[in-house]
RNA sequence: GGCCCGGUAGUUCAGUUGGUUAGAACGCCGCCCUGUCACGGCGGAGGUCGUGAGUUCGAGUCUCAUCCGGGUCGCCA
């Protein structure tokens, strides 16, 4: 193997050009096209690539150390730069090639285990098994140069907007609320643990208490929670907290930065203000606390027109304080046929609702599931009602709110996406007012839906201890094309009322003292009036890229189970390292 | 934890009702070729059909179990 010695890289493969006479480059053996008497070589990096040419009657010595050249060599090359007899208009230094004088192989490479291409069909299992090959393919590098580049607008722009980059622990107390926590064992305190954090949530707090005012950070976040095509264990964040502001201030700040990242990067002009929707009003609409907007298909309320109705199914869900809803696929008639209609019945039962009825029609007479049950005229109106037309599909849930709207919620997405109705597009929109608390069914008590810390809406405070239903938070999620993107609240700054908060969440003194004794006490010394936000980077990524898997944007994925293919972590540890942490394993499958 | 889908040369796939020596393309190796750019031509190597049991005269194909991967529901304040 050569060495690089004497020889310095002057561009990028990508960025050779005839005005530049003589280069030197570096890259990867992309391809080999071996005429006989003439080489051609495509070299790779990041930026691109450019054709290399060896020639048997000009440098005979270069020529034969060419012959060897296979793929995915590392070489380094220097030689003039020259038009192409023939012009390849599909790549950027199309119209020139290097004409080599000195050729280095600095490394060489083992045959891969698949073809390093970009539109590799090799399965994701083995990529990511050797995933510093795959990484080698240009999708996945554009994939994290954009990654990259959105991480730095995101800093342009909230560095432009006074915010402080601080860092945070890693290894933080753990609080076994919302997800579940990764935990590390510590040597020094045996038997007890660090959590890593789920968010930088308690010290953001507590640096505006400090008085920074406004701070940002691209932070490592993790949740011991199974995963999911947009859900990894390990996930980034950009992270803000802003002092003396309320709601519409770090809503319009936020749109700031989406209006920016899209124009910089995309070069699309994203129209701000986003719209907003209730919590209430999507859930209303779309059945959805992350609709996405970019079609109708929106849920319609037909309790009062069948209020009257004698079929039993719709009758008990009204007398037991539910409601009748519905969605129209409009078209749909065709492409859902009752075996697919039969599917989503199945579908919803999977869900949660007890059922589903339609109404499919294609002829003069519609085909419904419920059609027997209905009196003279019944059907008719029930169809006005829901806008429903010759050639469509009505589907119906009758149940508690909380059964009918997410049913109807998730119907309306998987029929959409069956249908193929959804149009291209980047569909923002703020949720905003989420609800206070969540009624738990299981334990008879309501429970917080979201951090403890969080602000009521001022004009529902009173309500905290009268009717627990009606509070809403000032809470507020950014939605793109039904993908929940970013989520904040306005924090509770007042020791008081944040007391009052945590015993309406059932918490006793102990309990509070014991997990957040050291927030409750900090506020104690005064607080600005704050809030932020936390934007799922990856995510971002993820929708900007137009990928379908987070695994797509991510450098090195964990997979289903949580685990990395590539290193195979996790992994066992010598008795040794358990010994000195005291930690002993019980059932060890490390030991059969 | 539940449900659904998948696993056959290095890779992507085909493999009929269970029936001779499991095929193709790409990749790899060798030879030929001076204008290729998905180069071309000729030849070659390469298989524990995920694993284990079962049914059968006979299993890539059927049955059961199991492992691995993906999707999804639960879960993710």
């Amino acid at each position: 193997m050569d060495t690089m010695k004497g020889m310095k890289r002057s561009c990028y493969c990508g960025e050779v050009t005839l005005e530049m006479k003589e280069v030197t480059v570096g890259g990867f053996t992309q391809r080999v096209r071996d005429k006989g008497g003439i080489i051609f070589i495509d070299l790779r990096d990041r930026t691109g690539i450019v054709q290399l040419v060896f020639d048997e009657n000009t440098e005979k010595s270069v020529f034969e150390k060419a012959e060897t050249i296979r793929s995915e060599d590392v070489l380094m090359v220097r030689g003039a730069v020259r038009a192409r007899e023939s012009v390849n208009t599909e790549i950027r230094t199309g119209g020139v090639e290097i004409t080599v004088t000195e050729l280095r192989i600095l490394s060489k490479a083992q045959t891969p285990p698949f073809e390093i291409v970009s539109n590799s069909k090799t399965n994701e299992e083995l990529r990511l098994k050797y995933r510093y090959l795959d990484l080698r393919r240009k999708p996945l590098q554009d994939n994290l140069i954009m990654r990259h580049n959105i991480a730095k607008c995101a800093r342009e722009y909230f560095y432009e907007n006074g915010f402080l980059e601080i860092e945070t622990p890693m290894m933080i107390k753990s609080t076994p609320e919302g997800a579940r926590d990764y935990i590390v064992p510590s040597r020094i305190h045996n038997g007890k643990f660090y959590a890593l954090p789920q968010s930088p949530q308690m010290y953001k707090q507590l640096l505006m208490i400090s008085g920074f005012d406004r701070y940002i950070q691209l932070a490592r976040c993790f949740r011991d929670e199974d995963l999911r095509a947009d859900r990894q264990p390990e996930f980034t964040q950009i992270d803000l907290e802003m002092s003396f502001v309320d709601v519409d201030d770090i809503l319009e700040m936020l749109e700031g930065f989406i209006h920016k990242l899209y124009n910089d990067i995309l070069d699309v002009d994203i129209k701000i203000p986003l719209p907003r929707l209730t919590y209430d009003e999507a859930m209303r609409r779309f059945g959805s606390d992350k609709p996405d907007t970019r079609f109708g298909m929106e849920i319609t309320d037909i309790s009062d027109v069948v209020k009257d109705s004698e079929f039993v199914v719709f009758r008990s869900a009204l007398e037991s304080g539910g409601s009748v809803r519905g969605i129209v696929a409009e078209n749909g008639a065709a492409a859902l046929t009752r075996k697919e209609i039969d599917k989503l019945v199945e579908y919803v039962k999977g869900i949660g609702a007890k059922g589903l009825a339609y109404v499919r029609w294609v002829d003069d007479a519609p085909t419904c599931s419920f059609g027997k049950f209905m009196k003279e005229g019944e059907l008719e109106k029930i169809l006005a009602a829901l806008g429903c037309k010759k050639g469509d599909v009505a589907l119906i849930v009758a149940d508690k709110d909380k059964v009918t709207l997410p049913t109807l919620g998730a119907l309306r997405l998987k029929v959409a996406k069956q249908l193929d109705i959804i149009p291209a597009g980047w569909n923002f929109l703020w949720i905003t007012e989420f609800p206070f608390f969540e009624y738990d069914d299981e334990n008879g008590e309501w429970v917080a839906m979201h951090h403890p810390f969080t602000m009521p809406l001022d004009e529902h405070i009173q309500y905290l201890d009268t009717d627990k239903s009606r509070v809403r938070a000032k809470c507020y999620d950014l939605v793109l094309n039904g993908t929940e993107l970013l989520s904040g609240s306005i924090r509770i700054n007042d020791p008081e009322l944040q007391q009052h908060m945590f015993e309406m969440l059932g918490m006793t003194d102990e309990e509070i003292r014991a997990k957040f004794g050291f927030l409750v006490d900090a506020y104690k010394y005064a607080a600005p009036p704050h809030g932020g936000a936390g934007i799922g980077l990856d995510r971002l990524a993820m929708l900007m890229c137009g990928c379908d898997s987070l695994r797509d944007v991510v450098a090195f994925p964990k997979v289903q189970n949580a685990s990395e293919p590539m290193s195979e972590a996790p992994s066992f540890v010598s008795e040794e390292q358990l010994k000195e942490l005291g930690i002993k394993i019980v059932n060890d499958p490390a030991k059969g």
